[in-house]
DNA sequence: GTCTATATAATGATAGAC
DNA sequence: GTCTATCATTATATAGAC
């Protein structure tokens, strides 16, 4: 049972308060006020408890970061790396975290970048290990590929608004959960082209590198 | 020739500090005053201009739609729509512009919300008439399959400093270019997966989805 | 179109009581 | 741990001259 408004300490509804404010108002948008009112409490215990606002976002930022690793783990300890669950990229986490989540990386928060990082090494580090046993395609640029799936997956996050309102569902809902899974997997896994064709955009992309080559060095 | 600040109109001039500030600093954390510096003019100027803060903001998001929508427009009508460049999902644009979209795009401009909703259109409208010419894979959810893909792209442009950071190379430079271009078409071209696989897993999520339903029914 | 000077309001943070 | 009251700062926006 996950706790109540009632239930939580004074800090911990503060956190819980500025944690839902930040990505709906911005940093600078999101006022002490706001976040004490939001969490019953005086705007003198949010500085009491976080010593600044911008501690306070700091504290924030720790504590979705942390949660976000230990889901992480699990999923590596538990092998559940293959699932589904996994697959459609964290969306079936709880909403103010992956709404924090979307939007500290898209704001530029520190404690975010390390985590980006980290996980585009992880994806590195599991895609060699499925490389070799053939359950992934070699990669002409492993860590490109790798970077630019974790951007999409997180900034895919960072859209869910967007997604929300051009689907007419919660993404949190079996039915968000279900969609969103089974688009992303039709995305990375071949879905979208035919195999003719998907040779010939390639084909196609080389040919077109080559040329701009060309023009560089002659201009 | 690109104009330079002093070839810019004063409106002109603070409309580009504008959307320079607006991604970096978010909308509450840019202050009219910093905008006026950038742009070297008086603060009383930028609400001469513009009317306030905020009528500011929507003549940035207009005015960068704008731009963008005859980019799109043009790769229409010339027929550039496979092209390469276009695949690579608005990293050829200049850097401010696709700056600010993302930042637009995950802070909530209505107006950006507008852009993607057309964008999600446009995107199945384009698949249908690939799909009819045998170039692009049918969907089992087209929507969801075109609004995602358009969420991972305008999101991993929001996640511009996170993939920059993770390869080390600026993503408008020609190397940046060709790297973001070839990533991308192997993800969505099937470079990640070899067949069996992608078939597994698209039977292992069916399940999946198969038993959460009878779990839910149940409990 | 552009400036200086200023009114007015809101904000982050502090002091000190309970 | 929590509050009330308040300070000092900074923000947007206005007024009016040039």
């Amino acid at each position: 049972m996950s706790p109540t408004a009632a239930d939580l300490t004074g800090a911990a509804r503060i956190r819980e308060a500025a944690m839902a404010r930040f990505p709906r108002d911005g940093f600078e948008g999101t006022t002490v006020r706001a976040i004490a009112e939001d969490a019953g409490v005086s705007p003198a215990l949010v500085v009491h408890h976080f010593g600044s606002k911008k501690e306070l976002r700091a504290a924030c930022d720790a504590y979705v970061i942390d949660r976000i690793r230990s889901v992480k783990e699990d999923a590596i300890t538990s092998g559940k790396l293959d699932d589904p669950a996994t697959i459609s990229g964290g969306f079936q986490m709880a909403p103010p975290l992956i709404r924090y989540l979307g939007w500290a990386l898209a704001s530029g928060s520190a404690a975010a970048a390390g985590l980006f990082d980290e996980m585009v090494d992880e994806s590195m580090r599991l895609s060699e290990l499925a490389e070799e046993q053939g359950a992934m395609e070699p990669s002409t640029d492993l860590r490109a590929r790798c970077a630019l799936q974790i951007a999409m997956q997180m900034g895919a996050l960072a859209m869910q608004d967007h997604l929300e309102r051009a689907l007419g569902v919660d993404l949190l809902s079996p039915e968000g959960v279900m969609r969103m899974s089974r688009a992303t997997l039709e995305l990375f896994s071949g879905g979208m082209f035919p195999p003719g064709q998907a040779e010939a955009m390639r084909k196609a992309l080389d040919t077109a590198i080559e040329n701009t080559r060309k023009e560089g060095s002659d201009g």
